[in-house]
DNA sequence: TCATAATATCTCGTATAGCGATATAATCGT
DNA sequence: ACGATTATATCGCTATACGAGATATTATGA
């Protein structure tokens, strides 16, 4: 542990800039899913399956290691997103224990809609993020 | 809307390390927050309490604008918060609607305990979106 | 003045998301 | 064969978030 300087308001402040950047582009990604009929969480959900390498698909514990979260967590969210018919689930031929994951066509095209404009808006937060660390 | 290429395999990859960065950083703060008792939002509030400018302290709807979350998504976890102590609400003499949040001492502490390592997180981060989106 | 509007907060009901504990099923190791 | 391990599923609970509507206070207009 080491000493630390003490915290000024103006560092505070700066802090608060900080998450705020970080909070408005959930907030934008998050009404950006919305308006496709997804939660942010679904979208995560499409985009970890769709990101995974290999041409087998991810199974329901390697997507929640991807969104670092409980597989529990995982397998709710697996069913909710099946249920909108938004992603498949299908049980490894090889392994009967695992299930692996797969977009549905439905799936792919609002990923797909999604994923473009989200690269363009990561490279706006990376820029002001890099401002405001460097002050 | 203008016509985009269309995204391969390693650019949803790309998306996907972004996001997981972007997850990564908040699940290491929500962990550092456990830590001090405190969820992410607990610890968000204070934050919003402790970087607002003026003497005066936020209202409710000042932080609910902060933290980009309905009025009463705020009274919630201004409720939650204030039951563990770390809070106090002030009923504005000058305008008996208007309710100021102020951080009481252990808040204060808990939130001082957290700060400075955050900002050297928020730093390493900056970095790594940085060359990600640099490619 | 008194009714009404605007503002700020609070309450209630419901959904998603997250976790720990536990259960079930399939596979692996010896 | 069979106990241990792995992968997924289920149950019960809390936190967060929202919409709709209620309450309290202040401001405004006829």
């Amino acid at each position: 542990m080491t000493s630390r300087p003490h915290l000024t308001d103006a560092d505070y402040a700066r802090l608060l800039r900080l998450r705020t950047q970080l909070r408005k582009f959930e907030h934008w990604s998050a009404q950006q899913a919305a308006a496709m009929d997804l939660t942010a969480s679904q979208h995560q959900l499409l985009l970890a399956i769709r990101g995974h390498g290999g041409s087998k698909g991810p199974t329901i514990g390697e997507v929640a290691a991807d969104l670092l979260v409980a597989h529990n967590t995982a397998v709710g969210l697996v069913d909710r997103t099946q249920e909108l018919g938004l992603i498949d689930r299908e049980r490894d031929p090889s392994d009967h224990r695992v299930v692996r994951l797969a977009l549905s066509a439905v799936g792919r095209e609002k990923l797909n809609a999604l994923s473009a404009e989200h690269v363009e808006e990561l490279a706006r937060l990376a820029a002001v993020v890099d401002k405001l660390v460097r002050n």
